[in-house]
DNA sequence: GTGATTTACTCAACTGAGTGGATTTAGGTA
DNA sequence: TACCTAAATCCACTCAGTTGAGTAAATCAC
């Protein structure tokens, strides 16, 4: 039976789709559960679950994991997502480095790399992408054919540039909108493309690998040279052009300024007096920021208040399950912002149905946003109900392509 | 085939649900549709349907509506939602008054009754609110059978009540929350009963009525007594705990405060002088604003700063694709706030693809968010993708029911 | 006018999704 | 050893939407 994609009507070849991509999904989040585990979730008879699991096994994207001895009745036979069966590649491209990351269909991390760029020309960009992504494949070990996707992070993405175009000029993120780097690159490599901002890619990380696993509603954000937010409802993440939190208008010192003039490490570093190479966070302004210890304190100290302004904002708007600060500052920064962002302000978040921590300290991962940018191709390819509609260049895979025949 | 609901896993009955649900909302969103039109926009087949128009008219919910001549081929016949098949109340809760609406099932307005409610005793609300609904269903005329529902917003809505107990004693929403006025309700009109707060069911009623019709992301600002948001965010309903935009912090004249201790029409009556009666809103302050105007010129002045921030601040962290500004205060003060709300802050929402102002006036209707409150249960009834996972008492009808045999 | 053309709609056979009851399997338990 | 329980399967079944042939009723071209 014909999928008729992209109407509003439904039949049985998109039911069936959507169950096998439920399975699968269940699969991948929860390792090794049973057929009759799973059809008791997703409250398919048992029957057609065996189906599933069988169609999945024969498509090669699970595999038995041994069975459970110990309970009355026939054991069961849990099955567990075969994770070479597929992977993504995650790209994190800053001002002055990008950082290519690798997970495998288990979502875990196979191979690194980093890398400078010189260049600025886009054609320069391009091919340096297109190197580091075999580097990259070289480095894990893995045939390219099994590379579903990839997803590149960038700091800014905005469909129009209406906003310090200047302060783009000339950068990696004005060549990847500009140039279409996204749509070059997928035609380069055969392989689907989807861009994302940095803070959109952080919550993903964040949500898979990190402190929102298993939630539905929360906002990370990112204090990077600006100051961004990836906010995801009802388990899906707000478009790109939303949680553009560094341009909200504060108060400071009586003048009225944008957050992250205050709040980011462009302006800790402007404190600092850093100039060039020390800005780069490759160069390690991290080294700076230790040596500098008083001044980074004084500008915590100034920062701390908007932060806690920026949590009663956000829950007073979405009210989030919990607020993730993530960032590429040094831990004991991070701890000591949270520390004096308390006590936070009293509002509807301090309801007795809460688990999570208010405002919590992300994942310290360096590769925390390439991870995220890593996971949009794998869940793109697999989820049934994917976390985004994400613009993509060039076609992801079906990967249950070749089992109804 | 038995429909196992609340499953993550789907079957054929639950498609053909979704299928009906969804041929039946665009039946209601855009009136008179032939078949061949409806197989076009669902990508279902012609035969397909056929058969559920079959099922919808025999189900009395839909009839058709003439031909369509001029065309070349065979003319098409239409068909139309059938309005007397069922009714919603809605219930606007405010602290001295109710107002109740009816509409039908095409949406249109039947029936309207205002009634100040002097007991505040649960008990004695719960009552009252039981003999206005039945004077409703008199006035307009109808079968109590053949209503569906009943929507309440009130002003405020939290499972909890962390902040301000002390303004929320005594009052209506108060007993609507610790007296379970929508359950007991349910129970003695055996009708499912839904809650939202008022701002939430203005952005239902703008969207159905209203500057929404059509959109997937806009905020609804109802300025009241308080200052509330209700927040659609791709054609869903953000939860009843967010959009409390009223308890964001702003600076005003140095000091940190609320935004609605400045931005509402509470504190516009204090500066006004309003006492007693002339609190209400059903005594008039409309009249007590006309006679103040210069006053409340004032006001305005010194609120539209803090409008323009508010927007800018909802834009950048939601990006909606307009923010519709709802009251009951005369006209010209909204004119004029927006007005003096200009220029707007430069950012994203400057982009090009904008087709919606980015701040507007909403609908002046006095009943908008009984309007609003009204739509709930129709849509709870039929809607495939309802705009909210209300918390509802009592049970749904199925309208689909019967038809399976 | 007349016939070709176009479009709406229907009939009846079909495909294939999940289902349900009977059955087999394989461990625990008395 | 005999019984119980739960997992998994066999197979006939139900009923979604689909398909393709066919009919009805309008407009269009000459």
């Amino acid at each position: 039976m014909k999928l008729r994609a992209s109407g509003l009507g439904k039949n049985n070849a998109y039911t069936k789709r959507l169950n096998r991509q439920t399975v699968l999904g269940l699969l991948r989040r929860d390792p090794a559960q049973s057929r009759a585990e799973l059809a008791r979730v997703t409250r398919l008879s048992p029957q057609s679950v065996s189906n599933i699991i069988g169609d999945l096994e024969q498509a090669g994207l699970i595999e038995p994991a041994g069975k459970v001895y110990g309970g009355k009745g026939q054991p069961a036979t849990n099955y567990r997502i075969v994770a070479e069966r597929g992977y993504g590649i995650g790209l994190h491209l800053d001002r002055d480095f990008v950082r290519a990351t690798l997970i495998d269909f288990a979502f875990e991390p196979k191979a690194r790399l980093r890398s400078t760029l010189t260049t600025s020309s886009a054609k320069g960009v391009q091919a340096a992408l297109g190197r580091l992504i075999d580097k990259l494949i070289t480095k894990a070990g893995i045939s390219p054919d099994l590379v579903w996707g990839i997803g590149i992070a960038s700091p800014s993405l905005r469909d129009e540039r209406v906003i310090d175009t200047e302060s783009l000029e000339g950068s990696l993120w004005s060549a990847l909108h500009s140039y279409e780097i996204d749509r070059r690159l997928a035609h380069d490599k055969g392989l689907p493309v989807i861009v994302e901002n940095d803070a959109n890619a952080g919550a993903l990380a964040e949500a898979t690998f990190g402190k929102a696993q298993g939630l539905r509603d929360f906002c990370y954000l990112f204090l990077a040279h600006g100051f961004g937010a990836g906010i995801v409802h009802d388990g899906a993440l707000f478009q790109a052009n939303a949680g553009e939190i560094g341009r909200l208008q504060i108060v400071h010192e009586g003048k009225t300024v944008l957050l992250e003039s205050i709040v980011s490490i462009e302006h800790l570093l402007d404190r600092l007096g850093a100039s060039g190479s020390a800005r780069d966070r490759e160069a390690g302004f991290a080294g700076l920021v230790e040596a500098r210890r008083k001044e980074t304190e004084k500008w915590i100290a100034q920062s701390a208040p908007h932060l806690r302004w920026l949590v009663g904002t956000l829950e007073n708007i979405l009210d989030p399950e919990t607020i993730i600060l993530g960032s590429d500052l040094p831990e004991w920064v991070l701890d000591r912002l949270i520390e004096l962002a308390e006590p936070l302000p009293h509002n509807i978040a301090l309801r007795s149905t809460r688990t999570a921590p208010r405002l919590q300290k992300g994942l310290l991962d360096r590769d925390m946003i390439g991870l995220g940018a890593a996971t949009m191709p794998l869940l793109a390819t697999i989820e049934a109900d994917p976390a985004s509609r994400w613009k993509i260049s060039g076609t992801v895979f079906d990967v249950f392509h070749g089992l109804d025949d």
